[in-house]
DNA sequence: GCTGCATTTGCAATAATATTGCACAATATC
DNA sequence: GATATTGTGCAATATTATTGCAAATGCAGC
């Protein structure tokens, strides 16, 4: 893992689309070098994979919202329980266990909020393992960024 | 945008590495009119960019943290300087600007907690807008997922 | 510094893939 | 139902990825 290494991961978690030819005349490689790089990063899984980023507006998913909830039940297989249900919602991109005000942080891609509502009723409500959960909806997106700096 | 284009969307964010004569084989039509398709959802934007997504933990950034924070002064130009600020962090992955509980959401990728001390200097303390904030450290990553469903 | 070993590199040949023009089919519009 | 628009598949071509191999490079022990 070397200067060039990283100079290939950086052009790769910005532009994956590009050229193999392209991204190793731009590091100073010739094309099969710099090939068999790239398919040592993959390989080894420094790379974990290649994939489109779509618009989520574009795609229908208008919202975003941020949730901390807090459980009644703070056993291991309790806590297992509700990531496992709420990772399976569509409509959650992530799901994190964290320390700290709260037991769990959910991000949320919403269609509208009818949508919110029912997931809601699945997730938080009446029979479900939560105590409380307080709902931030994002205003405005600063940052969001899929790159790691190296 | 039709059947066949959400079935390529879904190809594409699992993995768009894949060649396109493969995923043309898999959703029944020619190669070139699969990559005559593809090609559109680039130029129209519903494909926002193809990148290589890396392991955190391989990249050497193993701790994951959320944070929420309150500002002093909540005017527009403040709220607007704090996310510059913020955005421009390389740790800082994710910057929002939320309703409810607090004003910002903010998710950290770390090398260690003496990074993230460095950071809270920077952001949170002493001359800056900042109020009070509330560190979740991730305990487990039960989702965390970049495809949008369709 | 030298030697031997392992790794990386560049070149050239080959295989695989993307890309384009074009005629035809499907679909939508009026 | 006629016409315009868009999408499709085929075939030819251009790009690109991939592999074998010899030379170069880096590295440990002496």
């Amino acid at each position: 893992m070397d200067r060039i290494d990283r100079k290939l991961l950086n052009l790769m978690q910005r532009d994956a689309s590009r050229t193999n030819v392209d991204m190793a005349d731009e590091v100073g490689l010739s094309p099969s070098s710099c090939l068999r790089r790239l398919q040592r990063l993959r390989k080894s899984g420094v790379i974990d994979k290649i994939v489109a980023i779509l618009n989520p507006a574009r795609a229908g998913r208008v919202i975003k919202a941020v949730v901390t909830v807090e459980l009644k039940l703070h056993g291991e297989q309790h806590m297992r329980r509700f990531l496992d249900t709420a990772s399976a919602e569509e409509a959650v991109s992530h799901a994190y266990a964290v320390t700290g005000e709260t037991d769990v942080v959910l991000m949320l891609r919403l269609r509208d909020m009818e949508e919110f509502d029912l997931l809601c009723d699945r997730l938080f409500r009446d029979q479900t393992n939560v105590a409380r959960f307080f709902t931030m909806i994002v205003i405005r997106t600063a940052k969001e960024e899929t790159a790691i700096p190296l």
